[in-house]
DNA sequence: TATTGTTATACTCTATAACTATA
DNA sequence: TATAGTTATAGAGTATAACAATA
């Protein structure tokens, strides 16, 4: 499933860091670099290369703060968001695709079976990536 | 469950890779370093390094083929066979406390939801790694 | 003095090209 | 000419040290 999704990524020029930052800065609706690098799991020396890739894109911006002028402010843009949604919408077709052996009421029997078995810790994170 | 395994090869002073190709070698009973790259799925230049590691240790060793002198005809020695057996001990461990939160019914349920989603390609493998 | 973002750098993992010795 | 093992090397991904701006 990995492989599958990595590829069709890949088609949309989106590597998962992509996908998983776009991801949290909308559920966040912005974040400075550091808090933001926290939530990644990722070192906040590697987020700057990948914020650069993401705001060429157009995909986010950055703003100093007027709090703290040491801090900026990353927000999703629109065309982020849209771009986010293309990703997940395939990556939901990849899924399907890969689950495609089991019916509905097996796929929520594995689901729920995964959920107990990490004990809920990450319940509430997309099932893609 | 891979990063309580890895911490567990750490300990062992091994890296997945190692167990793995080990585990192919007690399978195999021997085999070139071509076929062995293959099994493994990692290229042949990277083995080279890989096994003068596990040669230095003792677990393995390489000798030249009567029928074609260009091969290398690498096997696990006794003393690789005994920290496969370790490792593999300690991580069946790790599986039992990572399952920990599901019984008997349900390891076994997940096991099968698995094997059938996944279309019974990795039937065979171990569980772990 | 401590923190934020940044840069430079080192270390690991992986893949490609080229070499040697054999076939 | 082709193949097996090897070496050198280049590219990603990741982590540490040090710097400028700011608190």
């Amino acid at each position: 499933m990995r492989s599958h999704s990595e590829s069709t990524l890949a088609a949309l020029d989106m590597r998962p860091r992509h996908l998983l930052t776009l991801t949290v800065l909308r559920d966040l609706g912005g974040s400075t670099q550091q808090a933001l690098a926290t939530r990644l799991s990722i070192d906040r020396t590697n987020l700057v290369g990948l914020l650069n890739e993401l705001e060429t894109e157009g995909l986010i911006e950055r703003r100093r703060s007027p709090e703290d002028r040491r801090r900026h402010i990353v927000e999703i843009t629109p065309p982020g968001r849209e771009t986010l949604a293309k990703a997940e919408f395939a990556l939901a077709a990849v899924e399907d695709a890969v689950l495609a052996a089991l019916d509905t009421e097996q796929r929520e029997a594995l689901y729920q079976l995964l959920v107990q078995a990490t004990g809920d810790l990450n319940a509430g994170l997309s099932s893609s990536c």
